[in-house]
DNA sequence: CGCTGGATGTCGCAG
DNA sequence: CTGCGACGTCCAGCG
């Protein structure tokens, strides 16, 4: 049964010692497994950063994928962590079960050396599933290529993801009177950030185009804040409430 | 044993059915442990967006903190989450064990419906110490205001998080001439929103101060992108090379 | 690979 | 609570 390659049952140990939490370990990165320790440990981590976290209770996964991820009880990120391209090694130093997760380029290390193990567990999971999410900014762009007058009355799209030297404008077309119209999307509320890149669009069309074409920027998006309707306002754009989803 | 509150060995339940699994993860959210799952399950997901997953393994982490976590076998990302400060709950629904993380305000609900839990585990961590990361954002503003000739000679920095209009500057300071400079800081290579920022930051002080005042702008950063490059120079502002580590 | 911009971003801090 | 910006952001898409 252990042998069976399709054997689907997950494997645990429970309280194991540092060379027979390695020797579990070890198996289970081998077969590519999804595997989870709870215990005692300390962390660090070097590469883009680099971090120290001194001992204590936390819960480490191993994703066959390389990915490696440090939970403590709090916190919906993870205390410390490692991308998917690691990989994966185990030992035993003294008492410790020593996990590492190494990558190169950019060199990065993530150790966790674990001083007492209070459980360990080994998963082979299947999922072809994929995720189907509704209410993005791919959702705001299909109701107004459907609706445009969801826009304003008159709005004809003509192009989505134009290229301009400032990069790809969402939606770019024009209004009841001929006039050039820039499209920003925005799934949410939106800051100054937003602002500053529909201005960055505008700017790069009026050049681009031939001079003295007036070219109309609107902020599309379910609300503004304040600083942004202001910023708005000082360089001539515009704002379109609309959501990516129909309640509102 | 099983009532000793001090009582650190996790609690564990292997292929249990729903209302075993429901009474295990009742109890564990009860105490406010740290509680997984793996099984077969799927996803639902309503709030700020809209999601659904088909039926597939994967591990669920439910944090007394209220977050919640589903991780399939692949990603740093967990697939579906919720935030810290929902609240779980658990029921049986036929021979399945629905799992729910609800809070409110943004309205959101998070469902998990297990046809098998193939495995339960429970903890009760106990983290205190608190993570030291090096290498940020702080890292380099410390450096500058440490050595000031860093970002060039006769620099003198006057003040930080200086209030504009337009937001808090990095670094604010004077050049060997008298001249005002702003310091924007990043701690890796920057793009064209960095730009944006920094442009801002200098609009709003030549409008705050005397007219006619002279503003030079500064970005300082391991390095830039051609694009923020070529938008520097539009603007006539200045990037300074320079990391949060001292190895660059 | 590197660049760009979205995200149910998350997180922390200030008002 | 909202606003705002950092983040070892992660991630997909594209050149």
């Amino acid at each position: 049964m252990a042998d069976d390659p399709t054997d689907r049952t997950p494997r645990t140990l429970a309280a194991p010692d540092a060379s027979a939490a390695a020797a579990f370990l070890g198996d289970a990165i081998e077969r590519d497994a999804l595997a989870t320790l709870f215990g005692r440990c300390t962390v660090e981590y070097d590469g883009r950063a680099a971090s120290s976290l001194a001992s204590g209770d936390r819960h480490v996964m191993l994703k066959p994928d390389g990915t490696a991820l440090v939970h403590t009880d709090e916190g919906q990120q993870p205390v410390n962590w490692q991308s998917p391209g690691c990989a994966h090694e185990c030992r035993v130093d003294g008492d410790d079960l020593v996990v590492e997760s190494v990558r190169s380029s950019p060199a990065e290390r993530l150790t966790v050396r674990f001083s007492a193990v209070a459980f360990a567990a080994a998963f082979d999971p299947t999922d072809e599933e994929s995720l189907d999410v509704v209410g993005t900014e791919a959702d705001l762009k299909r109701r107004i290529l459907e609706e445009p007058g969801l826009v304003e009355s008159g709005f004809r799209p003509l192009a989505t993801e134009r290229r301009t030297p400032a990069g790809a404008v969402d939606v770019y077309g024009e209004d009841d009177e001929g006039r050039t119209v820039v499209l920003e999307l925005k799934r949410r509320r939106v800051g100054p950030d937003a602002v500053g890149q529909l201005n960055r669009y505008v700017e790069a069309l009026e050049r681009d185009l031939h001079a003295g074409a007036e070219i109309r920027g609107l902020l599309v998006a379910p609300s503004v804040t304040e600083r942004a309707r202001a910023l708005l306002a000082e360089e001539g754009l515009e704002f379109v409430p609309l959501s990516p989803r129909e309640e509102s």
